[in-house]
DNA sequence: TCGATAAGAAACGCAACGTATCTAAGGAGC
DNA sequence: GCTCCTTAGATACGTTGCGTTTCTTATCGA
């Protein structure tokens, strides 16, 4: 339909079905994507899709894995904290509304479907270039002597994520600089002080929680 | 059609939708709810519902208001670590997999519809019995010298709210105890006593980010 | 008692669902 | 180069729920 000239078939097709689903986000959304709208725009048909993806879900993830990441620009500012606040800015900046509301719909179905939840678990708590980023700032503040030497368990590294999408899923908008500066002052920092004041001596095992006497 | 007897009116029609579509969101979540089958259910009609709720979205987060909040019970064992954990354990056992069913699905039309953001903004934001309690259990550790005198914004009072809300939403699936367990120890107490650190001394202003030097 | 208000029933057109059926295109194998 | 076999792509299906409109009649307030 699209191209009536010849009929594609595996790699091409399904390509040009996730590019077009991911064009079809942007522009509706997805609590308004439809499978119909996808086959329109791809110059295929519905049966097509359904072959290849069971839901409007999985479809959904697999478009948006299929975007290219964009890891943040590693920002050097000699800072931790103005580090950090560079670093919550530019991961605020790039989960945008339509991400997050196809995170939220993505979300509601994983309720129901296990195998949709999987997927979203596997990319919302994974590693990333952000939870590298954020071992990269610390270690630079620990040679820099502003913090302690710290390890960061990988459920710290993904805080700011968590923080950060929760932030905009529960506003329903992207995040303010002062909110941003908030999570920044507020939470995090606290929270890699509090860890690092665990870990006296770099190497030695963690004294978890110091008795008070 | 439900009393064929009367034709109820003002509260009394009101409360019986919301028992309804509660009833409905119990049953088969948010995302399978339809107003037919609420109005259905609660012996009434369509018009009746679209004239007070103007989406299922507010439609759900009035029924979700209508259920009472049961404060979770102050448990008190003295010791700080073991009493974040059993609140944690508390707020992720009530926070069950309909509610956050319900709130992510709620989340994916607050993007479209500012009124719905806003309400569901207040209601996750706002104060608690649970942002209470994280007063009232950091207050007992300080009292028994667990920590140093510490004040807890809301924003970090709200923290294990979102971290479970956070997990359980990612996940798709209840809690486990090893994940309120790490959740504890990873993040909310290194936290609190980061921030305790950040005020050496009760009433004096903050010292936010102490220098290296 | 009367008039205004709103409950409740029914039906509307619409949109998208997910599936089934059919055709013909374009690889793979001989 | 011909044949077979997979599968793209088109089309149409019945179903469900949407949100609205229309109409009736019960109930409340004056």
């Amino acid at each position: 339909m699209a191209d009536p000239r010849s009929r594609r078939r595996g790699a091409e097709l399904e390509t040009a079905i996730l590019d077009a689903a991911w064009a079809e986000l942007t522009e509706v959304g997805y609590a308004r994507l439809t499978i119909e709208a996808v086959a329109k725009r791809a110059g295929t048909s519905k049966p097509v899709i359904y072959r290849r993806w069971p839901s409007r879900a999985e479809l959904a993830l697999a478009a948006w894995n299929r975007q290219a990441p964009a890891p943040p620009g590693p920002t050097d500012t000699g800072d931790l904290r103005e580090d950090l606040v560079a670093l919550f800015a530019t991961v605020a900046r790039r989960a945008d509304s339509m991400v997050n509301e196809m995170i939220a719909g993505v979300m509601g179905e994983a309720f129901r479907h296990p195998e949709v939840a999987g997927i979203l678990r596997d990319r919302l708590t994974g590693r990333s270039p952000v939870t590298g980023a954020v071992g990269d700032i610390v270690a630079r503040a620990v040679d820099r002597g502003e913090l302690p030497p710290v390890e960061v368990p990988h459920r710290v590294a993904r805080v700011p994520l968590d923080l950060i999408r929760n932030e905009a899923m529960t506003c329903g908008a992207p995040l303010s600089d002062d909110a941003i500066a908030e999570l920044v002052d507020d939470i995090y920092l606290p929270l890699l002080h509090g860890l690092a004041a665990q870990h006296p001596q770099p190497g030695e095992p963690a004294a978890r929680h110091p008795a008070p006497g």
